[in-house]
RNA sequence: GCCCUCAUCGUCUAUCGGUUAGGACAGGAGAUUCUCAAUCUUCAAAGCGGGGUUCGAUUCCCCGUGGGGGCACCA
């Protein structure tokens, strides 16, 4: 068999979103599975809402998440890669006119109204149409049976006549679509379902230019999850751009395994699974049937487990650059080592690293917020002013080399006044801190050392 | 209104006629612990309704119901 060739069709009309991602990472996933060709079209047809700078997001958001194609257009300057182009509609006017030339002369098209129809085969008759209010001319034809990889056989009627070519001089979508498709060689259309129901007129197009109907494989919508509402998602959507967890840096490896499970699954109960690995398994047949909803609950799990197994110096440059876009200039200023500890404190505790800016506060500048509530809790109870007399006098001379170290000194302060380790703990995070939440007590004291530990708890005990 | 399509825990899903209907996220409880997470254990949670077919239906068929999509000189 021949080589698979997909593609992706985005138009640079709107935002790139949730939707648009998966149906561009499920092409993508069966050109590699295959050792096809994906390639990248741009159906820029529509000038009055056409923007470059969507068409910029295109071509970001598609690298960001990896999904690199074989042919398209060339995203750092003019030109193109691939045989088959340009492969941006608006380069490709001339094409067109020469198919729709070949639909003239053999009779298969015609003007009414300023606008060119494609006739279809077969009896005419008219009938007035209720819901339109109009009368329209119908054709009597056979059904169109659509062979759907997905879907299995579907069947629709198409009985009326429709413009390709409209009355101010431009093609159609489903004109230009099928066209494009034809001369650029897709054999697999692998989009979403709501194309189902053109698929008709796709395919009497085909037949019209006399070509090979494609392999169809119409893929799931995804819908709103339940907070969002109802129906499809869409780009107004929260949490339904891409670009939104770009710049929250989510890591992509994480959203595009997330994206692959919704509406795929390999066959077993795996869901956390290397790129590779999905590629491998990655199919047709194992996409689903139903509608799925978007549930961001389960993409942050996905993120968390992502950036927990993220190699130690990655994490810290990609919290160099979140922080850097954040304008958080403290924490770029701080010594490497010292930034460096913070890092490996935050890493395995944080969920996203959008998180890091407020989780890190205290470590950049000792004007940090304080949690008025979690104050009130920890200097509400017991004697918190004794204990932090005793544990200023117990930091001067401790050693602060290790965690180890500086918990055997608080134990062994505790054990001598008969309390707990929790009696310290709960004073001293708020006095150092702020808040009541963060790593363990012991290793903020170390990585602060023992002057900013020794400032602050003083600073502190003369507030109370 | 017409046409197409889909239907398992709250959500994503497994099951390809015979299962204690499994897993994951979210939720509850517990363990751990210096807090919060993470982690581990554990609990609760589903076959839309009605007819068939069959020895046997979540699974196959039909009818409802519900969801989604499409019906443009948008893409």
């Amino acid at each position: 068999m021949s080589q698979v060739r997909v593609r992706f069709a985005p138009s640079p009309t709107g935002f790139f979103h949730i939707g648009s991602a998966r149906t561009a990472l499920f092409n993508w996933l069966y050109a590699r599975h295959t050792g096809g060709v994906f390639i990248l079209r741009i159906e820029d047809t529509d000038k009055e809402r056409n923007s470059d700078e969507f068409l910029r997001l295109i071509y970001d958001s598609m690298r960001w998440l990896g999904l690199d194609w074989d042919e398209g257009p060339n995203p750092d300057g003019p030109g193109d890669r691939g045989a088959f182009g340009p492969y941006r509609q608006s380069q490709r006017a001339d094409i067109y006119q020469a198919h729709l030339k070949k639909l003239l002369e053999a009779g298969r098209a015609y003007e009414k109204d300023g606008a060119i129809w494609f006739k279809l085969l077969g009896e005419r008759y008219e009938v007035f149409d209720e819901h339109r209010k109009k009368t329209v001319t119908k054709v009597k034809s056979p059904p169109v049976v659509i062979d759907d990889q997905i879907r299995g056989k579907v069947e629709r009627m198409e009985d009326e006549d429709f413009v390709i070519f409209r009355s101010d001089g431009n093609p159609v979508f489903h004109f230009v679509n099928v066209v494009d498709d034809i001369t650029m060689k897709v054999t697999h259309i692998i989009r979403g379902e709501d194309h189902l129901s053109n698929t008709s007129k796709h395919v009497r197009l085909y037949e019209g230019l006399g070509a090979k109907c494609p392999v169809f494989a119409h893929i799931p919508l995804i819908l709103k999850s339940p907070e969002m509402g109802q129906g499809k998602m869409s780009k107004r959507d929260k949490g339904a751009l891409i670009e939104e967890y770009q710049q929250r840096d989510f890591l992509p490896s994480a959203l595009v395994n997330y994206l692959a499970l919704l509406g795929w699954n390999g066959g077993d109960d795996r869901e956390k699974m290397p790129l590779a690995e999905i590629v491998k398994l990655f199919d047709l047949p194992g996409v689903n049937q139903s509608n799925a909803k978007f549930d961001v609950k389960k993409l942050a799990h996905m993120n968390m487990a992502y950036l927990l197994e993220l190699p130690a110096d990655k994490f810290e440059q990609l919290a160099r650059d979140y922080l850097a876009k954040q304008k958080v200039t403290a924490a770029l200023a701080t010594e490497a080592a010292y930034f460096r500890d913070v890092m490996q404190l935050s890493q395995p505790k944080i969920k996203a690293i959008d998180e890091l800016p407020a989780y890190t506060a205290y470590f950049w500048s000792d004007d940090y917020p304080v949690d008025d509530k979690a104050r009130a809790k920890a200097v509400g109870k017991g004697d918190p002013k004794s204990r932090l007399g005793e544990l200023i006098a117990a930091m001067t001379t401790a050693d602060f080399s290790s965690d180890g170290a500086i918990e055997e000194t608080i134990k062994h302060l505790a054990t001598a006044q008969t309390l707990g380790f929790g009696d310290y703990q709960a004073v001293a995070r708020i006095a150092v801190t702020g808040t009541n939440t963060g790593p363990s007590i012991t290793s903020i004291f170390r990585v602060l050392g023992r002057e900013r530990t020794l400032a602050r708890l003083k600073r502190f005990l003369a507030s109370l």
